[in-house]
DNA sequence: CTCCAGGGATGAT
DNA sequence: ATCATCCATGGA
């Protein structure tokens, strides 16, 4: 195949799409394949090169290299992290991981399905409602589908989404849809706010709180400061960061986190996250770290 | 089988 | 302002 190359150090291109911050990337053989936003891509990975294909044409390198934020300092952003075993256990195991810039309705659309449900799940979801709702693409033999527009997905019924295993979640999922369609919301227009104006806007949407609002944020604002806690990421702090057995409150472990993990928390808690999931189910039995007020 | 998951909305303190 | 409870679903 006739594939473009494109520079890409320091990258982990599996890692980075088996994070949990895209859920859609399928791997096949050497490489994996999905979308970007609503071209459909191939994509493998030699070393320091990526090698893409997007649909019939060859790839846009600027496309890519933007999706995968091969522009983000990652050097520098390691590097501000703060110094603690738990964090650089996470820095060297999570080396090369990038936040993707994903496309704003995408992600706010499947976060908004993310709410108690395992990644495996999340990525069922998405499948089923791009399979459903989205539309059909060809790329290198194999065929991937892209995720349904706001106006798609406003369309159809509680019911139907449902159908895709959506649970509960299929009626926030509609009433944000029908927001986002009739351009009350404007997720694009959003990106002029304030880090806490977007969070307010964001958290107004149905099924969208503090936790899903910081994602969206963090993987579609490029809020790289906005740190989401999940209940992996609540209990790596429960267990390290703070006094175990001591209650703490959400408001405490926000603030905490703002003030410790800093300007790029949002890469220093996606690490954390990563992980956690993949070594020891965040039951590690190392000793408590204490920095904390321990109010 | 049971347990639990990248939580949010609601109503009671 | 915090807290408990319920909400569907399926992978592990």
């Amino acid at each position: 195949m006739d594939l473009t190359r494109i520079e890409a150090p320091d990258f982990e291109l599996a890692m980075t799409l088996n994070s949990g911050q895209v859920f859609h990337w399928e791997k096949i053989g050497d490489g994996f394949y999905g979308m970007i936003g609503d071209r459909a891509v191939y994509v493998e990975q030699r070393g320091d090169i990526l090698k893409v294909r997007f649909g019939e044409t060859r790839a846009l390198p600027k496309v890519v290299a933007r999706y995968f934020a091969l522009d983000h300092p990652l050097e520098e952003i390691c590097a501000s992290f703060p110094r603690d075993p738990v964090m650089d256990a996470a820095r060297d195991f999570c080396r090369g991981l990038r936040i993707i810039r994903q496309p704003q309705w995408e992600c706010l659309a499947t976060f908004i399905c993310s709410s108690m449900k395992q990644v495996a799940h999340i990525r069922q979801i998405s499948q089923a409602l791009r399979q459903r709702f989205g539309q059909r693409k060809q790329i290198c033999g194999g065929e991937v589908f892209s995720f349904p527009s706001p106006e798609a997905l406003a369309r159809t019924t509680e019911k139907e989404l449902r159908k895709c295993g959506l649970g509960y979640r299929a009626k926030n999922l509609l009433a944000t849809a029908k927001h986002v369609a009739s351009g009350e919301a404007d997720l694009d227009s959003w990106r002029a706010l304030s880090e806490r104006q977007l969070r307010e806007r964001l958290c107004e949407l149905p099924g969208v709180g503090m936790k899903v609002a910081n994602c969206v944020m963090l993987f579609a604002y490029e809020r790289i400061a906005a740190f989401p806690v999940d209940v992996w990421i609540e209990r790596v702090l429960r267990e390290s960061y703070f006094v175990r057995g001591r209650k703490v409150t959400s408001k405490a472990m926000a603030e905490f986190v703002s003030n410790y993990f800093g300007a790029h928390g949002g890469y220093a808690q996606q690490y954390l996250f990563h992980h956690a999931r993949l070594t020891g189910k965040g039951k590690s039995r190392g000793r408590s770290i204490d920095c904390c007020h321990q109010t």
